[in-house]
DNA sequence: ATCGTTGCAAACACTTTGCAATGTG
DNA sequence: CACATTGCAAAGTGTTTGCAACGAT
C-alpha cells in the first residue's frame, strides 16, 4: 500500500457507472491522474503517459468529459494553462505553486469552506448561491528561492 | 465624489514617477481601470474604451508594464482568458465570479493573509516563501441562479 | 449493430513578437 | 533627438470542432 488514498474501486467498472466506456485511453488516463496526486496540464499528462499517449484533442474530451461527472477538477494558476486534477473522494485541498519551476504542494488547511455562506450573506449584493472556490498560494520552493 | 477610493494623484505624474511616458493609451487605460473597480479582459477593455480604442497589442503590452510596476494585478476565472484589474492602493480582496454570465463581484474579507505564514510553516515541506495568493469564488448572482 | 470514442486536420481564441512609424520628454 | 510607445501583420500557444474511422457493449 503506497498510495496516498485508497479510492477502493475499479477504474473499469467506474468507468461505466458514470455512463462511459472502459476505453484504453479513459482508464490509462484515470490511473495516471490517481497516481499523480497534483493538477497537471494536458502537456505533462502527455510527457509522462506510458507508452504512446493518445492525441491530444482525445485528451481535452475525456477530461471534458470527467469534469462533467465530477471525476475530475480544473485548477488554474494564471498563467493561461489549464491543470487537471484528480478529484473524486480525495480531501478537498487547494495548492502553492512555484512561480519559478511550476512545482505545486497541496495544501490541506481550508477555512474558506466555513466562511462561504457568511460571505454570501454578508458582504454579497448580487450573489445568492456559491458552489465552489479556488484559493492558490503563489511563491517560491526551496530549490528556486535563491535562484 | 462618487469614486469608491481616493487615490489621491495625478495619473499623468503617477506614469511619470514609474518611469512611463504619459501617454495617451496609458492615462486612459488607468483612468479606465481606476473608475471599473472589478477585474476586466482585454477584450471588455476595448468595449468600454471610450472613443477608438488602441490596438489590443497596446493593451497586452501596456498591462504588462502595469503588472510589472505592481499597479495591476491579474485574475484569473479557470476560464483560460485573462482579467486585470487595478490594485496599487486598493484594499486587499477576493472575487465571486457568475459563472453563468460572467458578472464579478469584490469579496472584501481575508484571512488567508493571517493564515499565509502558518501554512506554510507547519504544512509545506517544498516550499520556503509565499508572496501572493488568489481566492476566487464561482456561484451565480442573482439574475442567473434561477435560469 | 449501435452509438460512444478516437485521430487527424483545420479552425479558434487569446496572447506575443517583429518591425517600421509615431509621440513624448 | 533619443528612446519609449504604438499599430499592423504575422506567428505562437493552448484549446475546440468536424468528420470519418474505430471500438466497446
Amino acid at each position: 500500500m503506497n498510495k496516498k488514498y485508497d479510492y477502493g474501486f475499479n477504474v473499469c467498472q467506474k468507468l461505466r457507472e458514470l455512463g462511459f466506456r472502459a476505453t484504453k485511453t479513459k482508464i490509462a488516463l484515470l490511473e495516471l491522474l490517481k497516481k499523480n496526486d497534483k493538477p497537471l496540464s494536458v502537456k505533462s499528462i502527455i510527457d509522462i503517459w506510458e507508452g504512446k499517449a493518445p492525441n491530444q484533442t482525445t485528451l481535452y474530451r475525456a477530461l471534458a468529459d470527467l469534469i462533467k461527472k465530477g471525476v475530475v477538477d480544473r485548477v488554474d494558476f494564471n498563467n493561461s494553462i489549464a491543470y487537471f486534477e484528480y478529484k473524486l473522494d480525495r480531501p478537498h485541498h487547494h495548492h502553492i505553486i512555484c512561480s519559478k519551476c511550476g512545482e505545486i504542494e497541496d495544501v490541506s488547511s481550508c477555512l474558506i469552506g466555513n466562511l462561504k455562506n457568511s460571505i454570501i450573506a454578508k458582504k454579497s449584493k448580487k450573489f445568492k448561491k456559491i458552489y465552489s472556490h479556488s484559493v492558490e498560494f503563489f511563491g517560491n520552493c526551496l530549490n528556486c528561492v535563491n535562484k
